[in-house]
DNA sequence: AAGATTTTGTTCATATATGAATAATGCAGG
DNA sequence: CCTGCATTATTCATATATGAACAAAATCTT
């Protein structure tokens, strides 16, 4: 929904407006390009955190590297597992701890999913050619002060 | 969650991650925002339509001016109705159509939130103050294309 | 007028996200 | 060693969002 800022009467209203939107216009386009995979945004970024990890993380530490609260990576990684591209596995040291494994689907569809991404920064890359980024991470970052 | 873009190697990936985190971010500030009033973001912005149409809309124009589909929609103006701030009208005219009403309280509700956004963009307005905000929105506009 | 089509809202299944409460396990200090 | 505290994941309730399937009502076609 383009919930934010219902009224854009003066200038921040706009700016903040036009940021939300592309925002997410931007996660649209990429859960489009992980569509043909069977993924979404959620479920690659969580086997891009494995894979670059080159081994089974406990869910917490993966909570942790994707900026979510743990209750949320329980269901992402159930939703993984039901589509075969994760594994649970126990921790024997710490039996609490449970580890998230890729499997080799996992492995594929990351690989797969990772070149659809590429193409869409690619096309990002060559539409921002000779625009003012420095002014633009001036502007985003006195947003966040 | 931080879900988009788990690599950040060249530009347009930076770009695109930055962007995407400060969207979230402010999002998360109008959220904050509106907490005191009970409000979210989402129910705010659906009594600003009502508010602004100055008169009972359909569900499905709600839906039309929020972007998003009906069924978000019924379920929003569920949650309004529970918290007593819209009540359903049907049209006698056409018995289809669902009016979502806007109470007093939720008139109380709207002003009371809107000072919070108008303090919140404010704050923003200020922080602003000096940047390029041409370039900026060039940015933005080169990122859809 | 009867039948087909469109419009409208709801319901259902699903995905994503949060936060509170809970259960199981591990650990530190007495 | 036990007791209390911390850590870990899960479950539950909730909010937001989508899209498919549906039911009721209106409209169009013949």
């Amino acid at each position: 929904m383009n919930k934010i800022f219902p009224c854009q009467e003066r200038e921040a209203d706009r700016i903040v407006y036009a940021l939300v939107h592309a925002a997410h216009e931007l996660e649209r386009r990429y859960d489009e390009a992980l569509l043909p995979e069977g993924l979404t945004a959620a479920k690659f970024a969580a086997l891009c955190k494995l894979v670059q990890a080159g081994r089974a993380l406990g869910l917490g530490e993966l909570a942790e590297q994707l900026t979510c609260v743990r209750s949320n990576i329980t269901q992402l990684v159930d939703r993984l597992e039901s589509d075969g591209l994760v594994v649970r596995v126990v921790d024997p040291a710490d039996r609490r701890t449970v580890r998230a494994q890729v499997t080799e689907l996992g492995m594929k569809r990351h690989t797969e999913g990772s070149k659809h991404v590429e193409e869409l920064l690619e096309a990002i890359s060559t539409s921002l050619k000779g625009q003012d980024l420095a002014a633009f991470e001036n502007v985003l970052s006195a947003l966040l002060m």
